[in-house]
RNA sequence: GCCCGGAUGGCGAAACUGGCAGACGCAGCGGACUUAAAAUCCGCAGACCCGCAAGGGUUGUGGGAGUUCAAGUCUCCCUCCGGGCACCA
């Protein structure tokens, strides 16, 4: 009987996250205005804490737990620093897992989805994560997914919403088009294992690259985003500067036949000694229409390209090409040149069509190279004399030897370029491209390597696109032409009852009931359009929705919008940087074009976390190596969880998650609680201030510059480095100094209101870090209200202070010792005091002194002979 | 091939502008408490060598050179690992 009720009294003393989370979790979910945002007119400044959303899976993995440990600790800091905080969450709910999940297991994808968001809603709960749930966002929903129709129809009458034919991405596995973003080394992002197809179809599009250059510019001025993001997009967007150039097609039948070439260097095309054309190219088609066997090896060049991007690796074909026998005329200097298809050329990029110069291209020289292809050198650096000669065929040795290609342009001229000649190559560009446009022949351009996006997808779980193809046509509309819904007709609905299958097609195509309507113009008969929308569409707004998730007769108020963005932080995984993360600066400058918001870019910082890592791998269920955030919350609890997450890497840098690094993370809030709840009432346990000491003074001064290095440490961290782990690391070494500390404490000897003070900010300094823990303590050290809106505590400089400070002394840069000093000594007593220090005097002893550098507050060096 | 990161004890890491390398934690070892164990608390700890010990010496931040009184940190060259881009004319 004793012995149990012994046991139960230290139970209570003992930290049991297992009973301390579910209560507080509970009196949280039971005050929604806890993490609520408040109004514009709160007199608070605001701050948006941003952390990606995510797709809906039904379980929550380290990944995440990493992620929303980095936003939950700024977001309870900023509301600690009293700003006035919007930290929402939300679903990225539409895509094909659920479809696959429906045909698996028979469950329409609806309910899975909303069963794996309530799921993850309740993980999310557990975590402690300070989200204002009153402004979730669920993106599959008609409440939000009508918006992205609303939206459409916007892009649809300002031209940026199109339908054409072209060529696209088809993903076999998926059953449904991929934009170029999804593509990923020739294979889709979702299935490493299934090379992506390429097939004609009518799809629609919206004109990202409307906004190609701004979306450029505008990475100039972001430094609030990593460098490599910006490098990224910048490299993804791929502006060239050049100039399109007509050859004619010599002695042709057609007479206005020409072939268009883009060049980055028309200042080289008096060395232009062939054209080459992409097998696609329509002129390469019309010489095959006339001649079978070029009809043949072209269809075999696009097999191989086929087969190789199906490989994934493009660049491993070798180069070849097949002269057509025919011959395009060089508008600078009339000169025929052979032209010819060849496998190198990308029929989607420039015109498709290219002026070959072997003397200043590595792929043209390589090219020449093998066909035996004239070389001609009509560049050479600054200085050099400018008249050169027809190599004739190329040469790795003699005359050209290492020079060739020669693909500088600064500090370099043209040769033997007619008029032209003598001048530097960049003038040279613009005055070329100027004179092809005078002469007719010409003009200077841009081009990019960014498309538009495809968003049409052969898919059923994702926003409807709200446009019909009327059957009988009407004034302005040819029979089976487009007519957008008017907005009154939103939300189109997917239909629920839909039998997912494999066959390929849009699944909506097989519900009459949803393609057969009424065209909303003529009320004639209708097909709905029966792809949807990619779900990429759904997260290039939704952190607009946030800021008023409930409106239901706009996407959201802009008054509201205008005043939370842009995002202050945005935290995510840096795998987005040229999908979500790009087409969300399109969307926003959509917006901004509507008239809806003011801002051009959605986020003002941008901060990517590492990976997690487990055994030296990412972790996946095919490696076996994924750690269960629910069986770590269990064991450990979720603050020590969290904690770990944070205390293991600095966020930036990958992290290897170890089991035993979470049970220290758990022992020592464990400690922090004993320490705390046995100090929580100093008034009625011990001390009387008149107790204290001289020399005992000096330790409660220690303890209370250590309490006050570690405020500002944390505070200045969180506006810059944002390295938590070593937050952390301060938070373990104040601890160990006031278990140190204890028995002073016991015997009174450390004031009361130092305690007080101690622990109550060390609690303060816990909060963003283990919230449940944090809340737990406050309550018991009888704080007033919820721990997360006490203000952040302020370091005192004074109390910081060191009073002594310990000095190395190095002897030829080695260490002799280390000398103890009144904080502040100036170098004359530095170096005096370090000169007498009877270590250092017996290593200087019997030598020469040729040099003393003392950095006052650091070291002293002397340097002896 | 090009562009970013990164490499520090047995392990995760720290050292922010050149100034005591390895803070903090994990694992380990020793001790206290306990009949015992768990939990907890205290202590030790880069490696090598000398010493019974206190202590002392040498060496050490992927490799090599350099700048400096002083280099994990700066410069040059190289190796390996991770990520991105890759026939873009």
């Amino acid at each position: 009987m004793e012995e149990s009720a012994q046991s139960t009294s230290e139970e209570q003393q003992r930290y049991n996250p297992a009973e301390i989370e579910p209560k507080w979790q509970a009196r949280w979910d039971a005050d929604p205005a806890l993490y609520a945002a408040e109004g514009h007119d709160c007199g608070k400044p605001k701050f948006y804490c941003l952390e990606m959303l995510p797709y809906p899976s039904g379980q929550l993995h380290m990944g995440h737990v990493r992620n929303y440990a980095i936003g939950d600790a700024l977001a309870r800091f900023m509301w600690m620093r009293g700003s006035n905080v919007l930290h929402p969450m939300g679903w990225d709910s539409f895509g094909l897992p659920a479809e696959n999940a429906a045909l698996k297991n028979n469950t329409p994808p609806a309910e899975w989805t909303l069963a794996n968001i309530a799921a993850m809603r309740r993980q999310m709960r557990r975590m402690g994560l300070s989200y204002d749930w009153a402004t979730e966002v669920t993106t599959c929903l008609p409440e939000y997914y009508r918006w992205n129709q609303w939206f459409f129809l916007k892009m649809f009458n300002a031209g940026l919403a199109y339908r054409k034919k072209s060529k696209v991405n088809w993903c076999p596995q998926c059953q449904t088009v991929l934009a170029n973003e999804q593509v990923v080394d020739g294979r889709c992002w979702r299935h490493d294992d299934t090379p992506v197809e390429q097939r004609d179809l009518t799809q629609w599009f919206l004109r990202i690259t409307k906004y190609a250059d701004e979306l450029l510019s505008g990475l100039d001025k972001m430094d609030g985003w990593p460098e490599k993001v910006r490098t990224m997009q910048r490299n993804w967007i791929g502006r060239s500067e050049g100039a399109l150039v007509d050859f004619a097609v010599a002695a042709s039948q057609q007479a206005a036949e020409k072939i268009t070439v883009f060049t980055t260097r028309v200042d080289t095309i008096f060395g232009a000694t062939s054209v080459q054309l992409a097998p696609e190219h329509a002129v390469a088609k019309s010489f095959a229409a006339g001649n079978p066997r070029l009809a043949a090896q072209i269809d075999e060049m696009l097999a191989q390209q086929k087969d190789a991007r199906e490989a994934g690796d493009l660049s491993a074909i070798e180069k070849h090409g097949v002269d057509t026998g025919k011959f395009a005329v060089n508008p600078f200097n009339g000169e025929l040149v052979p032209i010819w298809v060849a496998n190198y050329i990308l029929a989607d990029y420039g015109t498709g069509a290219i002026m070959s110069v072997p003397a200043h291209d590595e792929r043209d020289f390589e090219f020449a190279n093998k066909y035996g292809l004239p070389v001609r050198r009509v560049i050479v650096p600054n200085g050099q004399k400018q008249n050169t000669e027809i190599l004739g065929f190329a040469q790795n040795d003699g005359a050209s030897e290492g020079t060739l290609p020669y693909t500088a342009e600064d500090d370099s001229s043209l040769a033997d370029s007619g008029q032209w000649t003598g001048q530097p190559c960049v003038e040279a560009q613009q005055k070329m491209a100027a004179f092809a446009r005078e002469n007719g022949f010409g003009t200077a351009t841009v081009t990019y390597r960014l498309k538009d996006w495809g968003v049409s997808r052969q898919r059923y779980w994702g926003t409807p696109i709200p446009m019909v193809y009327c059957a009988n046509g009407h004034a302005g509309i040819e029979p089976g032409g487009v007519v957008p819904l008017p907005e009154s007709a939103l939300p189109v609905l997917l239909p629920a009852q839909v039998e997912i299958t494999q066959q390929g097609g849009s699944p909506l195509g097989r519900v009459a009931e949803f393609v057969n309507t009424a065209c909303p113009v003529c009320g004639g008969p209708a097909r709905r359009e029966t792809d949807t929308m990619d779900t990429f569409v759904d997260s290039s707004w939704y952190f607009y929705r946030y800021t008023d998730a409930k409106n239901a007769a706009a996407p959201f108020d802009s008054a509201k919008a205008n005043y939370w963005f842009p995002i202050d932080q945005y935290i995510g995984g840096v795998e987005h940087a040229i999908l979500h993360l790009i087409y969300s600066r399109f969307w926003t400058r959509v917006m901004r074009d509507l008239g809806l918001i003011n801002n051009d870019e959605p986020a003002a910082r941008l901060f990517t976390q590492g990976m997690v890592i487990k055994d030296g791998a990412k972790m996946s269920k095919s490696k076996g190596n994924v750690v269960s955030p629910d069986l770590m919350i269990e064991r450990y609890g979720a603050d020590a969880t969290r904690m770990y997450a944070l205390f293991a890497a600095p966020p930036d840098r990958d992290l290897e998650w170890q089991e035993d690094g979470v049970a220290g993370i758990s022992r020592f809030l464990g400690r922090v609680y004993r320490l705390t709840t046995k100090y929580s009432e100093p008034a009625s346990r011990r001390v009387s201030e008149t107790t204290a000491q001289a020399t005992q003074c000096a330790a409660e001064a220690k303890l209370l510059r250590t309490l006050h290095q570690t405020i500002a440490k944390i505070t200045d961290d969180f506006s810059g480095r944002w390295h938590f782990n070593t937050c952390i690391a301060a938070i373990m070494i104040l601890v160990n100094e006031i278990a140190a500390a204890e028995p002073l404490m016991e015997e009174g000897k450390i004031s009361g209101p130092a305690i007080a003070e101690v622990f109550r900010t060390l609690t303060l300094l816990l909060a963003p870090f283990a919230p449940f823990l944090a809340a737990e303590l406050w309550e018991q050290l009888g704080g007033q209200g919820a721990v997360f809106r006490v203000a952040w505590p302020v370091a005192d400089a004074e109390l910081a202070r060191e009073a002594e400070i310990e000095i190395p002394v190095q002897v030829n840069g080695k260490l002799a010792n280390v000398v103890t000093l009144p904080a502040g000594s100036d170098e004359a007593t530095i170096q005096a005091a370090a000169q007498t220090d009877a270590k250092v005097a017996a290593r200087i002893a019997a030598k020469t002194v040729v040099k003393v550098i003392v950095v006052p507050g650091k070291l002293v060096n002397i340097v002896v002979r």
